[in-house]
DNA sequence: TCCTTTTGTAATAAGAATGTAATACTAAAT
DNA sequence: ATTTAGTATTACATTCTTATTACAAAAGGA
């Protein structure tokens, strides 16, 4: 079994090595920064964890977080926090980040060891089955699957069809303009608006009985009607 | 002023009533439920928030939130949740989950009144930040919709009439002249001015009663009157 | 490559919106 | 009062917009 990588960051350096010696004692590789500067040198993406203190030097956890969570590679990487600080307003940004958990200090290392195991448990079940799911009734649109269901029926879609359907339905009631589907859907939009009204037809013929959400509004555009 | 609808979901039956009984003092319409299973048999879109107890029989208020979030009618809709757990690790999932606000038990109902009058603020100025709706009494225009509704009930306009309607509702009681309308909505300005008055016939007949709020200012043009 | 599927186009049909013209009103002006 | 200019209303014609169908052209897979 696969040991998980994690990667503590904190600006006491005791702090680090009492972490890192207990951590290697359960099994993890663990590797220590003494600042955010120095962790984003590290190539964090090799990372399963990060342990991060709130309170350090120029950047802070909760900012280096920030950070990776808008880095495709990183995004996914469970982050708890470690902090003194315990106002319900440090959390709060804790959780807007993205936080997996937050330990306040002090804390013993039998439940940081806890919290961990539980984090990974819970994300490494996470990864797999993003369920991206748009519904309106029985109707389901996964967007991973690029698939969509009626009443638990697979239903077929062209990717044309299917983005169209999307586009509609994750703005339910809002007339879109050809054109505005034209420039979202379509890469060269070199195409007759009434291609649009062709995919429409089509989609709305397939998605029976919501075919008659998607409302024409005359001299406007598409909806879908909720 | 309309009331805002809540509907409160928990298995202490006991607390229900007390929540029920004062929010009902508060002004607002509460319905209750004793089961996640119980809530979702209701029409959910019809509430303005949901106070959800996390604990509570097979399903619980997390996973009920999270069925919510994911259907296009509901994933709107605020949630507070209700626990007696007061852990971090709930108070997670919740935020996760799209919690708008997290109580925890025991409360009272001071406290919750206080978070639920927050929450529906908040939220209010949110589920319209379009200020795509123009209002004149219960003449409603929805300029994402192109639509307009008296009391609530939905008329149809075509689209020249509701073009009308907005100018002239953007600007009350301005007088605009048929060549000024003209130049505004008509591409093409080569029709007579008598197609205003005919355009405008229509649309007064449409929105009864606020058709007499369109005025005609003879030699001069029409306008709305507030 | 051949075959299948998707996607776009064109032609036509259907339907809705809009414009026009004829006529009836209405309000101001003489 | 009568006239007149401006407006309302109606019915009808026209024009626009959309729906539908069949077919052609790409795009993709085996």
């Amino acid at each position: 079994m696969k040991s998980y990588k994690i990667l503590v960051v904190d600006d006491e350096e005791d702090l680090c090595e009492i972490l890192q010696f207990n951590l290697q004692n359960e099994g993890f590789e663990v590797d220590t920064a003494f600042s955010a500067e120095e962790a984003l040198a590290k190539n964090i993406a090799d990372y399963d964890l990060l342990l991060l203190d709130v309170m350090m030097g120029p950047i802070s956890g909760f900012r280096m977080a920030d950070t990776l969570k808008k880095n495709t590679q990183t995004a996914k990487i469970p982050v708890i926090f470690l902090t003194a600080k315990d106002t319900e307003n440090d959390t709060l940004t804790g959780f807007t980040v993205g936080a997996d958990d937050y330990i306040s200090k002090p804390f013993s290392i039998k439940e940081v060891i806890a919290r961990i195991k539980a984090v990974l448990k819970r994300t490494s079940n996470k990864n797999e089955p993003e369920q991206n799911i748009l519904k309106y009734e029985n109707l389901e649109i996964s967007l991973q699957n690029k698939k969509i269901t009626i009443s638990g029926k697979e239903i077929e879609l062209t990717k044309k069809e299917f983005e169209i359907l999307k586009l509609l339905l994750e703005n339910p009631n809002h007339v879109f303009s050809r054109e505005e589907i034209l420039s979202r859907i379509w890469d060269n939009v070199y195409v007759l608006d009434r291609t649009i009204d062709v995919n429409i037809t089509r989609l709305r013929k397939k998605i029976e009985p919501y075919g008659n959400n998607i409302i024409t509004r005359m001299g406007y555009g598409y909806c879908f009607e909720s």
